[in-house]
DNA sequence: TATGAATGAGCTTTCATTCAT
DNA sequence: CATGAATGAAAGCTCATTCAT
């Protein structure tokens, strides 16, 4: 988290006091007249809502626990982010930002096919177990339909591009030869993400069930090395 | 808690009223001369929590809506299940049991091997499907760090012996030389579940990034082969 | 307590169902049509709520914890009892006779007057140490200022004839000239109880302030030495 | 309950909302800083809370109508106090404060001893006839076996300096051939404590009882004769 | 920009009591 | 004589939120 606004413009989900739960028409230059301290004790709240949300739920969170975990006093909270729902929604939305950013980072069209589908993998896997709370908000989020995302005009025009890098390593591999036909990038891409959520976010109750350590290093070793045989073996092709 | 007890029929988490600090003498036969109306109630209430905590989770719960839900006074909740929590692990024992019995109606080692494998694709995912409500409260639970889970002697003694039924298809299909060799059945297990169940629970997220109708029946199909796919395309042996 | 109905009369306070709080109209006949199990069972209920009440004031009293303690069911002692504030004046109404009954067994008249004046403090104190149930019940009963024992014709029958022996006692002494004039043997009684009665009844919080354990064997003696000292003390002549 | 804390004036009992689990490092000079009006409303919640915990009990006392009383939300109460019980623990604790705080201001030392223990006696009676619900959290808390007193630190160190007082006095009344020798001072301070109590605190009864006006100007007068000749006709010395 | 004080609504839970047999 | 099932009312307490400065 700590690389989170290296720019003041890209990444930013602070608000203006009062613009609760508004678009997110505060562009860059409003930004600059904006003291440090303001943004900083939004982006504190919104790491210590981030965690109790996840930890709770949101029926779960308590204003109270966020306003102490953030040292700040409560009031200021609705200061800046208007009421709970809408600091729900600020906390989901840079959570989106932020794993957004993290997959433009990857360079998966300099990759041959299958060292891109496995470097997907490889990511998608350490992104869930690097940052449990975004499976947890996402847990949530899908608890309530998805109501918060569907009224967001910021996390909807991410319309993941990655689906579109994905369907051209596809291509390439097919045209390769080594990748099978009529995949459907999306499909595949949910795979990827659901072999990896599964087991990371129901870790709790399927150790319980299985009573077995699955969150050793070397049971999470054993897992990624899974996760990428199915993936990898589903799409070879074999003719 | 503890005077939870099993009765004659599997599938019942019907308990003694909670606020009897009783010792627990009242085995199965007792159960035949108390009231039907008792476990009519108790059923009943369980229906409506079973409901109530998938649509709002734990926290966001209400008693009140649970009561007005089974048709029950409020108290009589109180009187059965002794609060919330408890009524929660009731619930959610009583899932387990379910899923529980109709894997058990699944006969797996009649059948050969690719077929085995399909068949309890095919089952995981319609389950999944016709009880979401189960997947909500796996969310729920594993939001919590499965503590209810870990509590219950009754779901514990759940060794899933399915398991064990699929190292038996694995193995058989290994000496056919139509299944790959080295394969958990855990993992293989976790991945079937998870690859249906990431598109089932998070179909809200996902279709509200990826703006495309998941749940539809032609939708569904369409996922249903995949999954097949995907695990059986990952099993099969090109040597 | 198990010398408690010794006779079907005297002590009773036993009642026909729902005959709830009324005065006491049901006389020795009526005791020998009813069931010896009838009698047994409101005899423990009675004595489970005296437990009760004294443990836990009036509105601390729990009927559940009443019913428990009785091993009985909790309708049953609406039967026999009415309303939770009926047992408690029934509670009270046997613990008086309860200390009437004793009193009545002391034989003041025949001793010396000293003599006399040590028996009754003795007495006293002893009865309060042994049944500090009857202490805390009236604890509880001022509390309420007196509201249930108002009501109650059986209790203010209770006249005292304890006064009428200790005026004699006082006048024979005083006769004798070894007792000073002008004793109020009401005053005088209620200065030996309440020697007695603050240290018992007080003694965990004046253990506490004064961090001096109170209840033990050789402190309890060295109580019953001093208030019979003080008593005595204030009584004899030194003319 | 650890952040009670005193302040400048000595028998305060206000504390810093119950919600902050927070350091305590708030000490006497802040308070100057808090707003009138938060002590102010703490001190009409304590006298409130203390009237109703002295009619009616722990177990009978309503938050609702202390709340009703004090003319404050419910809801301020447990912001101050925490809860039911922490809020009868600091009624407790200022009604402690405050009888230590008048017995301060005797100055027995100075009298001839008889004139002492007349004036303590005098003071002790008045005390209680003047706060009838100093007796009845007595009667209260002792009903609780001292649960709460024990747990308070800060009535604990009320190590009773009246006692040595005490001690003093009876040994200059011992040293003038006055008053007999070998009398505990605590003893005796329990039992001018107890003459007094038992007659006040348990005048409902015993006015119902003995069917005579206990509480008449001239029969309080009566009283407080009658105990001093008590304590005084033990203490003098004939021989 | 920040905060301590205060609140109304509603939550979980408790309790004495009654119903039906 | 006895009991398990059921309930209305109200209790203690919590929570998101606002007031006033």
């Amino acid at each position: 988290m700590s690389d989170l606004h290296a720019t003041a413009t890209a990444n930013t989900v602070l608000t203006s006091p009062a613009s609760s739960g508004a678009s997110g028409d505060d562009a860059a230059g409003v930004a600059e007249t904006r003291s440090r301290d303001a943004d900083r004790s939004q982006q504190i709240i919104l790491e210590a809502a981030t965690r109790e949300f996840s930890e709770h739920g949101l029926g779960g969170a308590r204003m109270d626990r966020i306003a102490e975990r953030a040292q700040v006093n409560k009031r200021l909270i609705y200061y800046y982010f208007g009421n709970k729902e809408s600091l729900f929604l600020a906390v989901l939305e840079q959570a989106y930002v932020q794993i957004r950013e993290a997959e433009t980072r990857l360079q998966l069209t300099d990759l041959p096919p299958i060292e891109a589908v496995r470097q997907l993998t490889r990511f998608t896997w350490n992104y869930f177990v690097e940052h449990p709370e975004f499976m947890a908000l996402l847990n949530v989020e899908n608890l309530q339909g998805a109501q918060h995302l569907r009224r967001s005009s910021r996390v909807q025009q991410t319309n993941f591009s990655l689906i579109q890098i994905l369907e051209q390593v596809l291509a390439r591999g097919q045209a390769q030869g080594i990748f099978r036909a009529g995949v459907d990038a999306m499909q595949l891409y949910i795979s990827i993400a659901g072999i990896s959520y599964f087991y990371l976010s129901n870790h709790a109750t399927l150790s319980t069930i299985f009573d077995r350590e699955l969150m050793s290093p070397s049971a999470r070793e054993a897992r990624l090395m899974h996760v990428t045989d199915v993936i990898l073996g589903y799409l070879r092709n074999d003719s």
